[in-house]
DNA sequence: CGGCCGATCCACT
DNA sequence: GTGGATCGGCCGA
């Protein structure tokens, strides 16, 4: 088991970090506890050239300064009003490329991510949709612009394999708004049926 | 300063 | 399948 660090989200290519980090588990220690869970869905979206991301045409605001940051750093945001959204920070600085944690399969702390939650649906075995998996996980915009490996979010390699015939690869949930770039395929998940955790 | 709307979720029909 | 919840960011005036 290894402990993933900045070198490993300085790489310019966000949509195979994307792919690369399906198997990885994600662990936070947020008020005084240990949750954590193996990423199964992420979504890329790559910078300034993508109509999907925050980081359109290079757009810089207070919420998006966050993207330009060196990789390795956590991206939230407040959606709808209520759902913060998780994404790891990637690439090299000044090049704004995020990727969204979408779902995870609860490892440690179940308990306390169904108190979270509020809900007792964990029992089927994972945490589905990008609000969700971040509320489980203890995460909300208060842990902006946090370093990945820092004291409360860190990312582990525990060896998990995720075979590539066990990758679903599609388009992205929830960006109509972003016209052609709608359709690129830069949503992987894992199939539930290939689950070996 | 006002108005619109979103990288969503859930309860309900 | 559908609509309500709920609010910070963003843009135009």
């Amino acid at each position: 088991m290894s402990l993933l660090s900045q070198e490993y989200f300085v790489q310019e290519d966000v949509v195979s970090l994307a792919r690369d980090l399906l198997g990885k588990v994600c662990v936070t220690h947020i008020d005084e506890r240990i949750t954590s869970g193996v990423i199964t869905e992420t979504e890329a979206y790559a910078g300034v050239s993508d109509k999907a991301s925050h980081a359109f045409g290079g757009k810089r605001t207070k919420r998006t300064e966050t993207m330009y940051f060196s990789g390795g750093v956590s991206y939230v945001y407040l959606c709808y009003g209520m759902h913060h959204l998780f994404n790891f920070v990637t690439g090299p600085k000044d090049v704004p490329h995020a990727v969204l944690l979408r779902a995870i399969h609860p490892l440690e702390g179940i308990s306390t991510m169904e108190m979270r939650r509020n809900r007792k649906c964990l029992k089927k075995g994972f945490t589905s949709g990008p609000g969700t998996a971040a509320q489980a996980l203890g995460i909300t915009i208060r842990h902006n612009a946090l370093t990945i490996g820092g004291k409360l979010i860190q990312l582990e390699d525990q060896g998990i394999k995720v075979p590539f015939a066990s990758i679903i690869q599609t388009p992205r949930i929830g960006v109509d708004y972003a016209g052609e770039d709608a359709k690129l395929p830069y949503r992987f998940v894992i199939d539930t049926k290939c689950y070996i955790f």
